[in-house]
DNA sequence: CGATGCGCTATACGCGCGTATAGCTTATTG
DNA sequence: CAATAAGCTATACGCGCGTATAGCGCATCG
């Protein structure tokens, strides 16, 4: 291993190592083109030959379980900048950033596809937006819930789901244009959204209590 | 043309054309494995040959274009039945019908992969809730909104991405058993959704009478 | 009765895919 | 220097796919 050796390797961020640039590649296509993308595009992408993704990982599901890793990895970095946002502030500004465009791509991908990466970021999500609104409920700009956890998950499956059904629907909106199809269904959003997180929907309590009256039981907070 | 001749053509929901069931067995497959499913798939799930596909309808893709058409017809045919219900209700009971899961399944599944199907589906629940609601404000049940469409819009968007997203996440709800899967993501959001529906989210009007400053032409309905 | 035509099957073609193999080039190592 | 090993390419294999072709059985009809 001449790595060891303390050759050169460590190269500027546009001369990769080619077993970088095909991971990197891989993520891009991925990201455009859906998980079904093929090798051959990829290794065309990264400038090699399609052989070189064997000789590298062996398979093309290695290739994905490190691309998983990979973008893993940004997200985790990503996610340290943006901590005194709420989650939904961060990946709008993350979506924004065209660097971290084809990452964010890839892991709406990964959750339309009910793939590894998708999962952890939900749950992510999920627990991130527990505790924003959690503080929210302390400082007083939120409304307490009779279950925290169970609203959370409510949040983020209705705006991420929201999301999610843009992008499958808005012919202008492929995944590799995240930030303006974001921006575009926040602004188509955002009045209806204020209106029902501000005012509520329904004009009288009646359903709410009759639901309360049957399920004695809130999971207890 | 012997159908012309008055021969007996007109058979059993169990014995139908093999042209029929082949249509059906290509809409059950489409819906359980996705629109990737194989001409030899679904000849054999018809118990004919592969061959009698390319006969009939002569393309794949010609085979798809009759089986949106056939699944429209059935949708359309159903919703005359819940006139009086809200679009979520009456989406709720059909999906529980066995004999309208593939049907359901089919159009989520054309959702998701932004066919001509899943557009036409949004379209009319959009369309759909928006009437529901505008009756509603009026029988004093619902508050009004400044731009009762985009309300619509969201309302749909918000519910349905949800629904899809518990399709992509949990690993029981294949598109196989729609309606369980329906109830317990209903029995999951119904506090948090009814809660929200009923007092809000946030504790002042601030953010929304900011908006409403920023946007002084919400769109004059 | 032939002939026509339709429903249907069996089989094959061509293509793109993921994967496999063989070998070339280059640099490190004893 | 010779040997070794890693990076990389060129080419081929096998498979499943959508599609195409040829032909069989059989009812209808002149």
């Amino acid at each position: 291993m001449h790595i060891a050796a303390g050759a050169p390797w460590v190269r500027s961020a546009d001369d990769l190592t080619a077993r970088a640039r095909l991971r990197d590649a891989a993520i891009e296509c991925f990201a455009q083109h859906g998980f079904d993308a093929s090798v051959r595009d990829i290794s065309a992408r990264a400038g090699v030959s399609q052989g070189l993704i064997r000789h590298h990982f062996g398979t093309k599901d290695q290739l994905r379980v490190e691309c998983d890793e990979e973008v893993l990895r940004r997200y985790r970095e990503a996610k340290g900048d943006g901590l005194r946002m709420s989650p939904g502030q961060s990946i709008g500004m993350l979506s924004q950033l065209d660097e971290f465009g084809p990452t964010f791509a890839y892991i709406l991908r990964s959750v339309l596809n009910g793939g590894a990466v998708g999962r952890e970021f939900l749950e992510h999500l999920i627990a991130d937006t527990e505790a924003f609104t959690e503080d929210a409920v302390r400082a007083g700009t939120l409304k307490p819930s009779r279950d925290p956890a169970a609203r959370a998950r409510y949040l983020v499956a209705s705006t991420l789901g929201a999301l999610l059904l843009q992008f499958t629907v808005d012919p202008d909106a492929d995944l590799a244009n995240v930030g303006p199809a974001m921006t575009r269904l926040a602004s188509s959003l955002a009045l209806p959204t204020l209106e029902l997180y501000t005012e509520g929907l329904l004009v009288d309590r009646s359903m709410l209590d009759e639901y309360l009256l049957q399920m004695p039981d809130p999971p207890a907070r």
